[in-house]
DNA sequence: ACCTTGAATCGAAGTCGATCGATACAAGCA
DNA sequence: TGCTTGTATCGATCGACTTCGATTCAAGGT
């Protein structure tokens, strides 16, 4: 492990939360450190894997019980969760044999509020059908 | 525009609303949907286009105030447009030579509803540090 | 020490994606 | 009609990504 790169993602310095998205035009750097973990969600399975592992009632999975849930080779599955990993929406922990991999909502709750506008949105038509 | 395939989501049968991705496993057709919608977000060009378009007032944004934004070709900023209208995410109109570009905030709503845990999450450990 | 099992890393192969220049299309104006 | 400007599409290039088999590493058990 030496130049592995993860995702931390601002930090929103004291007092100010969230900058958003969708209120102000968002900096090239922020968009280039979003658009990393965004790009760890615009896969199928890594979605499943990451929904597989957040619903998990105890808040932990085993690898050995996400790889044989994939018609993926294990070193494919293995692949996916790193991105996951590297991306900040997981955490790994090996115990014994096994590693348990487990949400790390920190993340997930910041893209929702990334997402999320700002009650009032003015909103131009209510729904004029467009192209 | 024969074959193009635009992203739909859900509609969430009635009475049902927003599986989650956080609180069940998420099946094989939805994670396909959801991730070329996070694959359009996957880009620093792509969500400072959607920044730029949705924190726009009036709601609207022309073609030609967004492409000399970026040190890019105008090609390629039309080619991410595509992509984020085909995403479902923004919607254009062509009003006489110049082309506008809107935010579709009910994707953006959904995705942020997707990625909000149903509020008292377990949360085994507090914040014990993993890998 | 050796072997077995679970998981990560390492190349390699094939596909997908970002970007460009050239070109086509749309709309207004001379 | 032709010219000009704004936008989209086309085809090609090049790098990134997904996937695999083979290998390596980690931990236990015999």
């Amino acid at each position: 492990m030496s130049n592995q790169e993860f995702v931390v993602l601002g930090q929103d310095g004291p007092g100010g939360c969230c900058p958003g998205l969708l209120t102000a035009p968002l900096a090239e750097d922020q968009a280039v450190e979003l658009a990393k973990v965004f790009k760890a969600l615009g896969d199928p399975v890594r979605l499943r894997l990451l929904s597989m592992i957040a619903s998990r009632a105890g808040g932990e999975v085993c690898v050995c019980d996400l790889t044989p849930a994939f018609d993926l080779s294990q070193p494919t599955i293995s692949h996916h969760l790193k991105l996951l990993r590297e991306a900040g929406l997981i955490a790994s922990e090996r115990r014994g044999t096994w590693v348990y991999y487990r949400l790390l909502p920190e993340m997930t709750d910041r893209l929702a509020a990334i997402l999320t506008r700002p009650a009032g949105e003015p909103l131009p038509e209510p729904t004029e059908a467009l192209s």
